[in-house]
DNA sequence: ATGAAAGCGCTAACAC
DNA sequence: GTGTTAGCGCTTTCAT
């Protein structure tokens, strides 16, 4: 067991002051080309690396953001992660990811683990559960800054980043009538969830105003086994509908194997429609048209928000990531 | 701005010395109860929370891993990060997760960033051009095990935890065999990786010892495109393959694309048998017949070598997964 | 151009 | 049962 080395343990071996060797180490211009050249040789040497703790406590601020997510595992989260982290690192900082497991109880929990790593800033992706955002926004009495990503709280004095839902929705309506279709079945998911909601009303708003006599029927689809099911019912009645809409990539993935199982042809028989982050809708033949909203675009916004809350923007924000369609052959 | 509360702070108002404050908080038997309710009612008042930043510099350990992967969002990672993260936090640890993105330099720097956070342990999956696995080895000199999962390197002094490549293949090219499969199409992902070539080499000597009279046509699919684009150039000869064997879920998803184009019925046509994590085999109608190498598996049996490592089990062990065969209905 | 010294927030050995 | 003290590794002000 060899410990770290530190700048003490430079010092002496140097004969050197702590304080010149720490200022030789970050290219200080008081420091003569010799002294940095000496000190610079025997960190490598020792491979000394400053620790983050000591200077973190120093200077009290730290290269750390927090991440709460309901769960990393998912369609869309995984890509969100990935371009966060990215993001942060590529800048110098560090992202502690943790996960909720859509518990508001580990959220909190996770929320003060965050405190205590005296991170710099938070992301948080609240749970189903999360009623009371006190918590999250009494952060900012000591300047941490918190953006909440795509599942964020009903609440207007708070920074969010998220999809554009009804716009994502609406282009899915646009698609489906500028395809002259007269028979749609739109699933959402969960109905408590904010995002279904918004959805739904902009969904069926556009046809109501644009289309007021194509059939809508309006189902909720919480998994993918259930839009699977009703799916099939929907065949065994008389009138089958000429077009799906699915609001999410978890409701497509059940969509589509009613499809298979149905051996209907798309878009022929039948025409799909999804929201979606873009993955899913890439495994099918014909590939399925979507309307993308993108993890990797959110994350890169919110990236930029925390940027400007840490500048000391004061005001809060809600910023939507831009929606598009994506033409697959499935409509 | 407020700052945070610190034990100094709660021992002025309190008129205590900081380590009877420091005692009370930890429940320390020396505290009397009177003197311990005193110093939680405040702390709890100004939500107080411990700077990890300065318990870390002074005990010398941090309750920290870092995690090194290629990238989180991936067939296959995410699920394994997300079982990772889990175990750690509900043990009392955080993770600190770094992606590569594949480039060994990066790696490095990410290797750096841990040890400057003074990580109580490493988990690292890997690049495809990670050579010199030096640097990891050398923090055995502190004290800080490290623990490869899935993409290892090939020396042998170090502790690997992955799938059982040999076994799942074999699993698969068993279950092929019992099916009376006469003309196996197999695809394996790109050649230079160790996974390939020993599910190859089990997969195929299995055939060769169990039933050599089958034809197998062994294809290299280095993404989905191309197992896609093979597939459909398999059907357009005289004799097609009676079943396709994948070694990921990223070639299942290039061939399953193709079956939907050719429209080929499966099982009856043509079975499907994948290597899998488990997801993407039940996207499909009928579900796809899959050997499960699981990365929730491989992240608790991770975490577990980890506290054996911490505890200090000195040498060094290669650890497998084990795989079993999940029946769908595609073969 | 370099050094001395204080202090960030906390723990723990040693007093009493 | 409580207080005193030293020190973890580092930055930074103030001297020289």
């Amino acid at each position: 067991m060899k410990p770290n080395a530190t700048l003490k343990q430079l010092s002496e071996t140097l004969e050197m002051s702590i304080s010149t060797v720490s200022r030789a180490l970050k290219n200080h211009p008081d420091i003569s080309e010799a002294t940095k050249q000496k000190v610079w040789d025997l960190a490598n040497m020792l491979e000394y690396e400053p620790n983050t703790n000591a200077i973190n406590l120093r200077t009290n601020n730290s290269k750390l953001f927090g991440l709460i997510v309901p769960v990393i595992s998912n369609y869309f989260y995984d890509s969100l992660i990935a371009s966060l982290e990215e993001e942060t690192r590529l800048h110098g900082y560090s992202l502690l990811i943790l996960q909720s497991g859509d518990d508001s109880i580990v959220e909190l929990n996770n929320l003060k683990l965050c405190k205590q790593n005296r991170v710099a800033g938070i992301f948080v992706s609240v749970t189903i559960g999360t009623k009371d955002i006190a918590p999250f926004l009494k952060l900012a009495d000591n300047d941490i800054p918190v953006i909440f990503l795509d599942k964020v709280p009903t609440q207007e004095n708070c920074n969010k980043i998220c999809v554009g839902d009804a716009e994502a929705a609406t282009l899915a309506a646009k698609a489906l009538i500028e395809k002259n279709k007269k028979s749609v079945l739109a699933f959402f998911g969960n109905k408590n969830m904010s995002i279904s909601q918004e959805r739904l009303e902009a969904f069926a708003h556009y046809f109501k105003v644009n289309a007021p006599r194509v059939k809508l029927q309006i189902e909720e689809a919480i998994n993918p086994s259930e839009a699977y099911n009703k799916t099939l019912n929907s065949w065994k009645q008389a009138d089958a509908p000429d077009a799906i809409f699915c609001m999410s990539d978890e409701i497509l993935t059940g969509v589509m194997k009613a499809m298979q199982q149905l051996k209907l042809q798309i878009p022929s028989e039948v025409g799909i429609i999804a929201i979606s982050n873009g993955f899913i809708p890439k495994l099918y033949f014909p590939e399925i048209t979507y309307v993308e909203t993108s993890g990797h675009k959110l994350g890169k916004l919110a990236y930029t928000r925390m940027v400007s809350c840490l500048a000391g923007s004061g005001f809060t924000l809600n910023l939507k990531v831009e929606s598009l369609l994506v033409e697959g052959g499935s409509l």
